[in-house]
DNA sequence: CAGGCGTGGCA
DNA sequence: TTGCCAAGCCT
């Protein structure tokens, strides 16, 4: 008994016997995407980030690809009126992103020097960035250690660790704490890590239609190696869409988003994409009120021109 | 802290 | 067809 072999129920405690594994995968899986290029930059990843929130890889590819080469730095963007940043952000969905990233890169450009800064808290304290972004930035773009705990990540440890199906609906402490414990100590590799669990979850061990058979690390996978069983209690709850206010606000600004810029909108142009009157009413007033749209004189519309 | 907030692809 | 899902944030 020299060899000091740990206890069972402490090997998964610092997760060392999932680093080397996933991060090798990673090496010879990882997608070729533009934001991990280093000529990216950390307004790259910034940006990038901001268009994943909720919304899939191969959308986000072709409108990052334009945002970039429209407005290549933080400055940029700043310079120009935000109902163009909401403009340029097309179909992505939750345009409010759009203005948030406006606003960050406002924010950048007058308190930052125009760099986007390397703190997690500085990063946190910006419109759109919560904790998952600001770690993601510090980590993709900077090398920092910091718990990346992303749909993914909560996926991927609530089976190979907690040895459940699926993560809880809301990100819980116990989560938090055991992301914290799983990090690497070495920064460089925390690094590596937070991205290599990150595609794994996005490739590999996905929500539906996982493919076990591919997963550097399903021997030691606690779902795996208990049978798979389903997941229990509540499902999620469906997000409802059809015949929502947020249907009603996507119509609306479609058309203010194909509209020239400089060519206000008539309000009988947006009264014709929905039926109902109220819902078409309180909808605009909700664009408005969250500084999507701009209300001018004699009912017509326009995307916001001015910077606030 | 539960609910609001877009959009489109796929099973 | 309908339901589910996709690198969250904010209030």
């Amino acid at each position: 008994m020299t060899a000091p072999t740990n206890p069972p129920h402490t090997t998964s405690a610092n997760g060392e016997h999932l680093h080397a594994p996933v991060i090798d995968w990673f090496e010879d899986n990882a997608r070729d995407l533009p934001w991990r290029h280093p000529d990216a930059g950390p307004w790259g990843v910034m940006v990038s980030e901001f268009m994943l929130q909720q919304t899939p890889v191969t959308r986000v590819l072709p409108v990052y690809e334009q945002w970039l080469a429209r407005w290549p730095r933080p400055a940029d963007l700043a310079q120009d009126a935000p109902g163009e940043a909401v403009r340029a952000w097309g179909r992505l969905g939750y345009p409010r992103r759009a203005l948030r990233l406006h606003g960050a890169a406002t924010a950048i450009t007058e308190r930052h020097g125009g760099d986007v800064p390397t703190d997690h808290a500085q990063l946190l304290a910006l419109p759109g960035i919560g904790e998952y972004t600001a770690a993601a930035v510090a980590s993709f773009a900077y090398g920092q250690r910091h718990a990346v705990l992303d749909t993914n990540v909560r996926r991927v440890f609530a089976r190979a660790v907690t040895g459940v199906q699926y993560p809880p609906n809301a990100t819980t402490a116990a989560e938090r704490k055991l992301a914290r414990a799983l990090l690497p100590p070495d920064e460089q590799t925390a690094a590596r890590w937070a991205a290599a669990s990150m595609e794994l979850g996005a490739l590999v061990c996905t929500a539906k239609n996982e493919t076990c058979h591919r997963c550097p690390i399903s021997a030691q996978c606690a779902w795996n190696l208990a049978g798979k069983p389903d997941h229990e209690g509540p499902a999620r709850r469906a997000q409802t869409y059809a015949g929502t206010d947020r249907q009603v606000r996507g119509k609306l600004l479609a058309v203010l988003r194909e509209a020239a810029p400089g060519t206000p909108v008539p309000q009988s142009a947006l009264d014709r994409v929905w039926h109902e009157p109220v819902q078409r009413a309180r909808a605009l007033d909700g664009l408005v009120s969250d500084g999507l749209v701009e209300p001018l004189p004699d009912a017509l519309y326009q995307l916001p021109a001015t910077r606030t």
